[in-house]
DNA sequence: TTGAAAGCGCTAACAT
DNA sequence: ATGTTAGCGCTTTCAA
């Protein structure tokens, strides 16, 4: 155990005394105006006198004083912080909805509140319920929760999806139609006849999408599409989907999604497979390190902090009476980037 | 663009009107009793006789209520809701912080606040601001505040620091001491005889820690130690400092971080140089990605998640007034993973 | 065990 | 332009 007086270069090493926090009573009184003219100069700044705003707010900075947001919250019915629920904060994936929507809600001027929902269905229906009375409205990306239970949380609270719909309900969606038809046309080109798709989690709307887009456009070019799973979205899973697909002599996979093929990356270079070689390797969503994997991964890119910033649009721009306003889904394109995981059919001519 | 109506299955495509939320008044007036009465049943289960208790949770649910956080919050001081804020929410390394934090928090019935400061201290600082008076504590993990920003921030709201120390303020830190010196240790049994550091942001404390921890390890092994930089903590200023060290003719790199790292593996393999064989380069952190890099990488492993779980944890036990308490800083430990990026020095006998 | 009543800090009519 | 007043939804004494 290290020393830690290292740490702590100072003798008078105690906790300051927890202070009481000053509230708008105490700037209007030390102001000597009353408290409705303090809290106009913070947040009507043009309904108050030049003077006196200036005044309140000095005397408000003497005192340290910032207006509670609980207050505000429980008086205006507006608590200017909305929710973002992902099923795993620690998936790269989401890490780029979860910037987008950071940066667009902190300039709106509000707050994030995130969610992780564990991947579970249940988890996340709690979570909506537990926030829902204290947020302004929702991001779902990639819900797992059935029809109903959205039609019921978008009742009370402005909900906006990604990449997930349900009726009555805006979403913003990659275009995974067109993503996998160049997936397909990708294979197709380099001489493959088949491909194997590696599915995610049974409840996972997106992986419904991609699996859907890639037999539609299979069927179109002329290729055989099989599917194995359902497997985790997570590199773990990687070595039985890796293992599944050698036992079938595929020429090709898609996998689910990034972290799933680059767990089969590495359980192929495990088992002294060549990719491309032998088999050629296709991931969804372009995460942080799908660049820089071995060999770098062909793969579906979305601009996922585009989708996190555009739902938040979608959600600020929501009228508070949600009632009989239509909306469009907002999709999103996609593109493929080609890396070295792909190349042509073995033994092809 | 796409057809939307593929990913709206309903032709009733009309959003759900907006419905007022039960409060306890209406559960209280359903129920026959008062509203004290639908408090305690819900806060308070003890108190309260068991079939009225049974009676009023029925109705509650009947009528879609859930208790309002805010006006809980705004009664009872207690928002039942922490504050993490993190440098950069895309980064891997935090997003081990953040699942720990998230799981730690969850656990205990409690919201988490994500703040994302953009690695700037002023934001940081409005964050801490903003938050504060709606939270009931605060981690600040990697934080920049300058010492006296967080003795205030810490007598207004419990804090607790994540790899960053400052008197008079809880904190985790990861063992830089003994961490640094299993690198240096593992460079000189390579034969090297001197490294670089390739140096982070000036103001991340952990920075200099890492750094002053090298110097020592060196000096005791006999190693030379340069320092380059500083650079930013992420991929983009790899190129940068790759070529810095290329021009030093160095044998042994050490960089602020994986992120950085994993940017100079990039460059020196676009440049043609061999790793292990020409340069040799370690990390920090153990991030996402560490492991399937080309070469994988060796790095100072932290347990992101346990710093997260464990600043979670000291922030509960502080006592409500932290007056005259006198703590300790929480020391985790660090392992060295040695991976394929390091080998014998060059031209090694 | 339950109810009545007084706020928590702030905002938003309404009055001045 | 500013002050007065009545709550927002809930918890928490204090009485019954």
């Amino acid at each position: 155990m290290a020393n830690v007086c290292q740490y702590l270069p100072y003798a008078a090493d105690v906790p300051p005394p927890a202070r009481r926090r000053a509230t708008i009573t105490d700037v209007a009184r030390a102001a000597g105006v009353a408290t409705s003219t303090v809290s106009r100069a913070f947040t009507r700044p043009g309904r108050v006198n030049h003077r006196t705003r200036a005044h309140v707010l000095e005397v408000a900075e003497s005192l340290g004083y910032a207006p509670n947001p609980t207050a505000q919250a429980l008086e205006s019915g507006r608590s200017n912080t909305v929710a973002l629920v992902v099923p795993d904060i620690t998936n790269p994936y989401f890490a780029g909805v979860i910037k987008g929507a950071e940066q667009a809600v902190s300039q709106a001027g509000l707050t994030l509140v995130l969610g992780d929902s564990q991947e579970s269905a249940a988890q996340e229906e709690r979570l909506v319920r537990r926030l829902g009375p204290a947020v302004d409205g929702f991001v779902l990306s990639a819900s797992r929760l059935p029809d109903e239970v959205l039609r019921r949380a978008a009742e009370l609270n402005p909900l906006v999806l990604v990449n997930r719909a349900s009726p009555g309900v805006p979403c913003v969606v990659a275009d995974y139609d067109h993503g996998t038809r160049q997936i397909v046309d990708h294979l197709a080109a380099l001489g493959h006849r088949s491909f194997v798709f590696l599915g995610g989690p049974a409840e996972s709307w997106s992986g419904a999408r991609r699996w859907a887009g890639l037999q539609a456009a299979a069927a179109d070019a002329g290729l055989d599409a099989g599917r194995f799973g359902p497997f985790a979205p997570d590199r773990t899973a990687g070595a039985a989907a890796a293992d599944a697909v050698l036992a079938s002599g595929a020429t090709a996979v898609v996998a689910h999604n990034d972290m799933l093929a680059i767990g089969v990356l590495s359980r192929l270079a495990e088992r002294g497979v060549d990719v491309p070689g032998e088999i050629s390797v296709v991931g969804f969503d372009d995460v942080f390190g799908a660049d820089f994997c071995h060999p770098p991964l062909t793969t579906l890119a979305e601009r996922t902090r585009d989708a996190g910033a555009r739902a938040i649009e979608s959600l600020l721009a929501l009228p508070p009476d949600r009632a009989g306003r239509d909306f469009q889904a907002r999709v999103l394109p996609t593109q493929l980037v080609v890396r070295r995981s792909t190349g042509p059919r073995p033994g092809r001519s």
